[in-house]
DNA sequence: CGGCTAATGTAATCACCGGTACGTTCACAT
DNA sequence: ATGTGAACGTACCGGTGATTACATTAGCCG
C-alpha cells in the first residue's frame, strides 16, 4: 500500500487500507506468521488503528477472509453459456477458471492457510455458503443440457466437475514452490500458460464426453 | 506419541520420538503456529533435547520436512505396469495415487505449509529432487508404450499427467475444510471414496485416449 | 571400580509480539 | 466559534515463546 490520497481523517479509507494490507501480509505469511506490527508499518497509520477498527488480530483475519471470499466472483459468473454447445461451455469454464485462479493468488493462499487451520475461521462465516450456490447452478444447467443432448455422460454432477477443475487450477498456484523445486518446472511460467490452460480444457472435455465407466448414474 | 518402550538413555529413540511428534505438530499448526514447548510436552523428554538433537526450531522443521519427503514413496513405485494395457496402467496409477494421498494427510499438510512459506525451506534440501525422478520415469515408460500402440495421445508428457492426478488427489486432502464448509460435501467421507477414486481414473483415461486437440506434440 | 562423555533435567533469559492506557487532534453540527 | 465525539498517535505492558547456562546422571570402556 504505497501512498495515494493524502487526506487526513478518513475512516473508510483507513479501514480499507488496513484490510488490504492485512490481506497481503496474511497471504504472505499465514495467520500465526503474520505480525500485527508488520501490517501496521506497511500502512500510513498505526497499530492502534487495527484495534480501533477490528478489535484483535483474529478479528482482523476474519475480516480479511470474509472480504476475500466476497470479493472473489466465481469464474462461473463470467461464463455466459448462451447457446454454446455444452462441451464447449464446460471447456470454456475450465479455461476461465484457470485464468481466474492465476490472477488471484492471494486468495488461493488464504484458502490454503485457512485449511491449515482446519477451517476454524471460515466456519464462523456462515453467510459465505450461498455465494457459490448459483455458480454451481450455472454449471449444473450446462451439464443438464449436455445430458439431454447425449453429449455429456450422466454419472457426474456439477460438484464433481467443479472439483476436478478447481483442483487443477488451485494446485498450480498453491503448490508452485514445492512442485517447481522438485520437478524444475515453474507452473506459473508465462510460456507454459497456454499449454496448461489447454490441458484442463482437454481434460474436462474428454472426460465428460466419454461414456460412463459403469452403466447408470452413480453420484451420491 | 504414547509410551512404548520405557528404556532410559536411548539417543536414537529420543531423536525419533521428537521427530515424529514434531511432524504431527508442524502438520497440525504450521511452522509459525507450532510451539516448541508443545512438541516437547507431547514426548516423554524435554525441550532441552530438541536443541540438543536439532539445534533450533527451524532445523527441527527442516528435519521433519526432509524425513517426510524421504518417507513418502511416490505412488508410482507401487505401480507395476507389467504388461497392463497402458491406459489401464495409468488409470491404476491415478487410483493408487488417490489412496496414497488420502492415507498421508500429514505429508500433504506439510507440503501446503511449505508452500505458504514460498518453499524457502525445501529449497535448502537439494537432495530431494532425485527421489521423484524415477517415479516420473515409470509413468513416462507407460505413456511411451501407449503412444506407440496409438492408444495414448502424443501432446502430453509424464509431468502433465502427474500434475493432473496429483492436483486432484492433493486437493481432496488439502482443501477438505473450506470445500466441505462451502459445499457441504466432506471430500473424505468414506462413502464418497469409491466415487471420487473412480472419477480421477475416468478423467485421465478419457483424457489420454482422446485425440490431441491440436495436431502435433505441443509440450515444451 | 573409576572416569569420561553422551545424554538428560532444571531453571532461567531475553526478545518479540499482541494488546492497551492515555493523551491529542481533527471535523462536523449547531 | 466551539463543544463533542470520532479518529488518531505514542509509549508502554505483560505474557509468551525460542533459546541457553548450568547442573546432573547414565552407561560404557578400561
Amino acid at each position: 500500500m504505497t501512498d495515494t490520497t493524502p487526506r487526513r481523517r478518513d475512516a473508510e479509507r483507513t479501514r480499507a487500507e488496513l484490510l488490504a494490507v492485512a490481506t497481503e501480509v496474511f497471504a504472505a505469511s499465514g495467520y500465526a506468521g503474520a505480525r500485527v506490527d508488520d501490517i501496521a508499518d506497511r500502512t500510513r497509520t498505526t497499530k492502534r488503528m487495527i484495534y480501533y477498527y477490528f478489535g484483535s488480530k483474529e478479528k482482523l483475519y476474519l475480516a480479511v477472509l470474509e472480504h476475500a471470499y466476497r470479493g472473489i466472483r466465481a469464474a462461473e459468473h463470467d461464463l455466459h453459456p448462451g447457446d454454446l454447445p455444452p462441451l464447449e461451455a464446460v471447456r470454456r469454464l475450465a479455461e476461465l477458471t484457470y485464468d481466474h485462479h492465476l490472477s488471484h493468488s492471494d486468495f488461493i493462499r488464504l484458502v490454503s492457510i485457512e485449511n491449515i487451520h482446519h477451517g476454524q475461521y471460515i466456519s464462523r462465516l456462515g453467510s459465505l455458503r450461498e455465494i457459490n450456490r448459483d455458480a454451481l447452478g450455472i454449471l449444473d444447467g450446462v451439464l443438464a443440457r449436455g445430458r439431454e443432448q447425449g453429449v455429456i455422460r450422466d454419472d457426474v454432477d456439477a460438484l464433481d466437475v467443479h472439483l476436478v477443475i478447481s483442483s487443477y487450477c488451485f494446485f498450480q498456484v498453491a503448490n508452485r514452490h514445492t512442485f517447481g523445486h522438485l520437478f524444475d518446472r515453474d507452473l506459473l511460467d508465462p510460456a507454459l500458460r497456454d499449454h496448461h490452460r489447454r490441458i484442463i480444457g482437454d481434460v474436462v472435455a474428454a472426460w465428460l464426453s466419454a461414456a460412463p465407466s459403469v452403466p447408470g448414474p452413480a453420484a451420491s
